[in-house]
DNA sequence: CTGCATCCTCCTCGATACTG
DNA sequence: CAGTATCGAGGAGGATGCAG
């Protein structure tokens, strides 16, 4: 696009808010979840309920209704009784899956730290050295 | 922990929730947008909320002490009148940033094909072909 | 097994007004 | 300039019951 960036001051700002839009997609509290127990391949329904502990039948409806409107995955349905629905990861949703393993790793490498710097905040009586 | 995975199947399910942590941290609506905006060096209160558009100031203080405690950045307070307070991402910060890199990455070459994906699942009659 | 509809709760976030 | 306090609306998400 136009946002190749010739210059060098810039070059890490293409344009002020993908990020909103990136949350808007999976920035809530169960799609990257979802997105994660995917990338191993197809799974059902009742295996994605078990495998997101504490998810509700509700939110994973409609956290895969969102995905699969988005292309991030697909719904396949076998018609038999009882019903039969698999769930799989589209190519783009496989890249997406890749994109956020960094920030996977990440956390992995920085959670204690996090927490470490949380405690030493909270110890803090800062508010008053005068 | 006794996760540590000795298995190849499971190479990238280190653990079950590693993302939970994650978004707990910057999954909320403004983090990124503060942390992408200081990448560039310390910016000013008035400065971000500037930088930031939409964000009340309620927000941007909430967002930025969540972040300090965190320890991905610092804020530093010049003890003059008027008050001049700046905020700087830490090393731990720099490290985010870049590790959100490959997302924003990804989304600004599939945006368009996501928007096209939505447009074709409302399109959908799906309902009852029966 | 898979999914929808409803109700209800809590938390996030925005608007506003006030302080040092 | 920087921040706090309070109020209120709205949406996310959990519980439950029903259906194909």
């Amino acid at each position: 696009m136009t946002t190749a960036g010739s210059e060098s001051r810039s070059a890490q700002q293409e344009d002020p808010c993908r990020t909103r839009e990136v949350l808007d997609i999976v920035g809530d509290k169960w799609s990257l979840l979802v997105v994660r127990n995917l990338s191993q391949g197809p799974r059902r329904f009742t295996e994605l309920k078990r495998a997101i502990d504490g998810i509700s039948q509700r939110m994973l409806t409609v956290t895969l209704r969102s995905l699969e409107r988005d292309g991030i995955l697909t719904r396949t349905v076998r018609n038999v009784m009882p019903p039969h629905v698999s769930y799989e990861l589209t190519p783009m949703g496989k890249t997406l899956r890749q994109a956020t393993a960094p920030l996977l790793e990440w956390s992995t490498i920085h959670l204690a730290h996090i927490d470490a710097a949380r405690a030493t905040y909270d110890a803090r009586p800062d508010t008053s050295p005068a």
